[in-house]
DNA sequence: CTGTATCCTGTAGGATACTG
DNA sequence: CAGTATCCTACAGGATACAG
C-alpha cells in the first residue's frame, strides 16, 4: 500500500511528451549556461562571472545534468592549476536556435506593450 | 539604506534578456497550457482535464499571466452556464515552434541514450 | 462552469565553509 | 581553480472550501 502525503508530488501523468522535454531547460540558470556557451567553450569560472549571482552548487548541479542528458560536454584540462573548458554537444548547439526564438518573440512582445512588459512578467 | 535578508532574492543581473524572454515559459504548466492552445482554442474546464494534476489556482494563476503577456486571449461566451474560451494569440502561436524544436531535440537526446533519458532528467 | 481565498508544506537553491 | 558538504529559508504551488 502506497501511502502519498497531503501536500506530496502529484503523479506524474501517464503520457506528456512535452513535460519530458521542457524539463531539458528547468532549473535555475539552466538556459543561461547553455545561452552562454553558444560562441564556444568556457571554463567553470567564466560561467560564474558570466552568471552573477549563481552559486558554485548551483553551477556544478546544471552542468552535472546536461552533461548527463548529452547537451553539454565537459573537457578538463591538465594544467596547473587544473581547468575545466565546458562546450555545447551538436545537439545543445540546437537547443540555443530554440532559446532564440523565445527571446525574440519576448522582445516582440515587449514592443507590442511599449515598456511595460518586465512588469506584468 | 535596503536591508536584505540572508537568503533572499538576489539582485537581477543588470541587463539580461534572455532571463527575462525565459520567464514567458515559466511556472508550472506554462509550456503545457500553451502547448494545449495549439490546435485551437479551449475552455477552462477541459484544459483541467488537459492537464491532470492541475489545480484551478495554479490554471486561473498562469492564464491570467499568459494573458497579460499577450500570449493568450480570454474570450468569455455569455451562455448558461457561463462559459470561458482561451486561445493563442499570433505571437503565442510562435511560441509552439519554439517547444516543437524542444520536444524534437528531447526525442533525439532520448534515442542517443538508448532509453535511459528518462532517468537522467 | 469558472473561478477565489486560505492554509500549509516540499523543495529549489542561496550562504558559507572547506578540500584536492 | 573547480568543485563538495551543510545548513537554512523563501516561495511555488497543492488541498480544500466556498462564491457568482
Amino acid at each position: 500500500m502506497i501511502k502519498r502525503r497531503k501536500n506530496s508530488v502529484p503523479p506524474p501523468p501517464p503520457d506528456c511528451p512535452l513535460r519530458k522535454c521542457m524539463e531539458l531547460l528547468s532549473g535555475a540558470w539552466t538556459p543561461d549556461i547553455i545561452w552562454y556557451l553558444r560562441d564556444g567553450e568556457r571554463r567553470f569560472n567564466e560561467l560564474q562571472t558570466d552568471l552573477p549571482g549563481v552559486s558554485a552548487k548551483m553551477l556544478t548541479t546544471r552542468l552535472k545534468r546536461l552533461e548527463r542528458l548529452g547537451v553539454i560536454l565537459r573537457s578538463p584540462k591538465p594544467t596547473s592549476p587544473p581547468t575545466v573548458w565546458y562546450g555545447l554537444t551538436p545537439l545543445g548547439l540546437e537547443l540555443v536556435g530554440a532559446l532564440s526564438v523565445v527571446v525574440d518573440i519576448g522582445h516582440r512582445l515587449k514592443q507590442s506593450h511599449e515598456g511595460s512588459f518586465e512588469t506584468r512578467l
